[in-house]
DNA sequence: TGGCAGGCCAATT
DNA sequence: AATTGGCCTGCC
């Protein structure tokens, strides 16, 4: 099915930090895989992207990247005289914030403190190859994020060798609250943004970080701003350790534009 | 090849 | 309220 859309970059987004399963596996060819869905992705030109799946799934998947939004919106936010953001939005077009699965969000995020995005793509692959659906199409053999009950199936050792450490604990404590109906991730969509980190924060292994880029990378909260080592150092340096209040409401947005800026320039800052 | 990586928690001031 | 040590492991 082919896509004709402006501002969208499937590179940029796959090294966003926002998500650990999208994979450029050559030029313009992308693996895309959202829970237990697979997509391959084909670039034709900058604008004109080959999605192949069927007409529904097109719908699931313009939802998951956030095509029915026009970020000019956001970017028109930006103060004039902020030439560091403008830099940092010119750096990085086509990069959207995406609409992804609640309980692989969590469980990823969970499993992404103190590790580097490399070791954490990893961890949850070998997370999915140990306890995700297998299946087959003519791409080759994936593997499907793995439901509460399926982690549970392991046994600690197992999980062990998905380089978890001490976060086996905290994934194990919260897939059987999970199964327990403990957390009902849809309801905890009506929560205001305040309400939601506060709730995500009784999830134990979920600090503010975390759960601010659940709020942000799971239920599109673009107000939240998740504040890694990269955006410190940018509000240190570029804006004196304050941020310009006027950027409140799509702040999880600028910090994405910020952040991407920050890893790709990292001698600068 | 040691130090660090996109934190969190519990204990301590 | 703010600071500190410990935690597991993979990666550069």
């Amino acid at each position: 099915m082919i896509i004709h859309v402006k501002d969208f970059n499937l590179t940029t987004i796959a090294n966003s930090g926002q998500c650990f399963r999208i994979h450029e596996i050559e030029d313009n060819v992308f693996n895309v895989q959202v829970f237990d869905k697979f997509l391959r992705v084909y670039r034709l030109s900058s604008d004109i992207y080959d999605f192949k799946c069927s007409k529904r799934e097109v719908e699931f998947f313009k939802k998951y990247f956030d095509l029915n939004t026009n970020y000019n919106k956001y970017k028109s936010i930006c103060k004039s005289n902020d030439t560091f953001l403008l830099k940092c939005i010119k750096k990085s077009s086509g990069l959207r914030i995406l609409n992804q699965n609640k309980f692989e969000t969590i469980i990823s995020f969970i499993i992404s403190q103190r590790k580097s995005i490399k070791a954490i793509m990893t961890s949850i692959e070998r997370l999915c190859m140990m306890a995700g659906n297998k299946y087959k199409n003519k791409y080759g053999i994936f593997y499907g994020f793995p439901t509460a009950s399926q982690i549970l199936k392991l046994s600690k050792s197992d999980l062990q060798k998905c380089g978890l450490g001490y976060r086996v604990e905290y994934i194990t404590n919260f897939c059987k609250d999970f199964v327990l109906k403990k957390y009902n991730l849809e309801k905890m969509s009506k929560l205001k943004s305040d309400e939601l980190i506060e709730k995500l924060m009784t999830i134990k292994g979920v600090g503010i970080k975390v759960a601010s880029c659940i709020a942000l990378f799971a239920y599109h909260r673009v107000d939240i701003c998740p504040k890694d080592v990269w955006i410190n150092r940018v509000i240190d340096k570029e804006y004196g350790g304050k941020i310009p209040t006027s950027y409140d409401k799509y702040l999880g947005i600028i910090q994405q534009y910020w952040y991407n800026y920050a890893v790709n320039n990292k001698n600068t800052l």
